[in-house]
RNA sequence: GUGGGUGUAGCUCAGUUGGCAGAGCCCCAGGUUGUGGCCCUGGUUGUCGUGGGUUCAAGUCCCAUCACUCACCCCA
């Protein structure tokens, strides 16, 4: 048996309702914060995200799936969706007319890296982009966003996390200082931080291992470093957070893996998905436009995880399952054909109807119905075909009436539909 | 890439010192010849993850391999 890849999965009915809410909770929540849908390829070439994410991330140097294609080019199934976004902000000249746009994306990431809890090798995001905004107000909407989404969509037992990490003006400062500090810590340090100290010296600073984390207690803070620029941005988002009621929690560890990040950084963090903290994440990348060949114009963004948000929110997919309105249980070929013949003409009208397509009797057609949790059941058998009517019959309270033949779908919907 | 745990029916899982592969749920039919849920009776469902080895005999012991899963790393 030919089986999926590994970290794949499907998403089959049950659980596919639930997908779909959340979605649907997204969009209408991103169209009334005036965010526009974009759609874009999940392929790219590999150059976009090693340029954009950095060559010596994690993500590039060991997790994409890169192939060439029979032209020889190198394509890459693409990680994360800023590049693209990015990319297709800068392709069609979208800041031409406004620089200010608004956009949202829905769709699967491929990650090549060992599955577990939350985590799998095609995952799917949601992602939001501001572009052509400076002002920290977008920055503070932002997380107002997900907070206002984990609301609606009943999540609980999550925090946000900010952070800033400064701008090209203060960071190499910082990064400096860091590395001073770090090299009088070596013995101490685990052999990732060892490695990191001098290719992203950032990094150390987010290790989990309890001896990292012990020796970095004295360590720098970048907020000492921060420009009076970054500072006062940062203390706006903050200020504005207050204003708005969002609960947010100072994080100054939170680094992030991506090398486009400058200033506001946030993760929307959450204890019930095991090493899994991140179910969403993003912050501020104010030169990537223009490294990739735009505008110099300051963008932002945050992406979802959308599979750990799914299994974090309080809802029931149970509950979400719409079960039909009537089952029709047929007796004999006549009174089938014309229960066909309804369903149909019910559907179109929006009215989930269901038959049994066998031939069975009305015992297990009952069954069956009871087993949909049909609403109504009506029964047409050689009695009520013979007498001109069918007998409707609401499960719920066990109450029977009758609906003559000629007028049956215009009654069927009267009665049934609330 | 590294480490731990787990692989037996569609699902959840038993399976003793190696001795005929099981239960519950689900599904189907009947009890009730035209009325669901509860109950009763009967029935269907297996490359025991895969390949090799030990043995008269392997679901059980040994080796390898694959998958799933959790964790490290990193991230959504």
């Amino acid at each position: 048996m030919i089986q999926l890849i590994r970290g794949f999965k499907d998403i089959l009915p049950g659980e596919v309702e639930l997908w779909q809410h959340i979605e649907k909770t997204a969009a209408t929540l991103f169209e009334e914060f005036g965010f526009s849908e974009i759609r874009i390829p999940i392929m790219e070439k590999t150059e976009l995200f090693a340029r954009s994410i950095g060559e010596d991330t994690d993500i590039v140097e060991k997790e994409m799936y890169t192939f060439p294609d029979r032209k020889g080019d190198l394509l890459t199934l693409r990680p994360e969706a800023t590049a693209s976004v990015v990319r297709a902000y800068i392709q069609h000249r979208l800041y031409a007319q406004d620089p200010v746009r608004k956009f949202y994306t829905i769709g699967p990431m491929f990650r090549r890296e060992r599955p577990q809890k939350g985590r799998y090798r095609q995952f799917y995001q949601i992602n939001a982009e501001i572009f052509g905004v400076a002002s920290p107000l977008v920055d503070a909407e932002l997380i107002f966003l997900l907070v206002t989404l984990c609301e609606r969509l009943k999540v609980t037992d999550v925090a946000a996390h900010i952070n800033s990490l400064g701008c090209p003006a203060c960071r190499p400062d910082f990064k400096q200082a860091l590395s001073v500090f770090l090299a009088g810590k070596t013995a101490l340090l685990c052999s990732d931080c060892d490695r990191r100290r001098d290719r992203n010296p950032l990094r150390v600073l987010d290790c989990k291992v309890p001896a990292c984390r012990e020796a970095m207690i004295d360590a720098p803070s970048l907020h000492d470093y921060l420009c009076a620029a970054c500072r006062a941005h940062f203390e706006t988002v903050k200020a504005t957070l207050d204003r708005l009621g969002v609960a947010y929690r100072v994080d100054k560890r939170l680094v992030r893996g991506l090398d486009y990040y400058t200033r506001t950084t946030f993760e929307i963090q959450t204890g019930a998905l095991g090493a899994q903290s991140a179910v969403a994440g993003g912050g501020r990348y104010d030169g990537l436009v223009q490294a990739l060949g735009g505008p110099d114009q300051p963008a932002i963004g945050f992406a979802i995880g959308f599979d750990r948000l799914v299994e974090i929110v309080g809802l029931n997919p149970a509950d979400l399952v719409r079960p039909p309105d009537l089952f029709m249980a047929a007796l004999g070929e006549k009174s089938q054909q014309m229960a066909f013949d309804w369903m149909c003409a019910l559907g179109r009208q929006g009215v989930r109807a269901e038959i049994d397509y066998g031939d069975r009797s009305l015992k297990s057609q009952m069954k069956r119905a009871d087993k949909l949790s049909a609403r109504y059941v009506l029964i047409i058998g050689e009695q009520e075909a013979a007498q001109g009517k069918a007998t409707l019959r609401n499960m719920a309270t066990r109450d029977q009436l009758e609906i003559p033949l000629e007028r049956l779908v215009e009654a069927v919907r009267e009665t049934i539909q609330p």
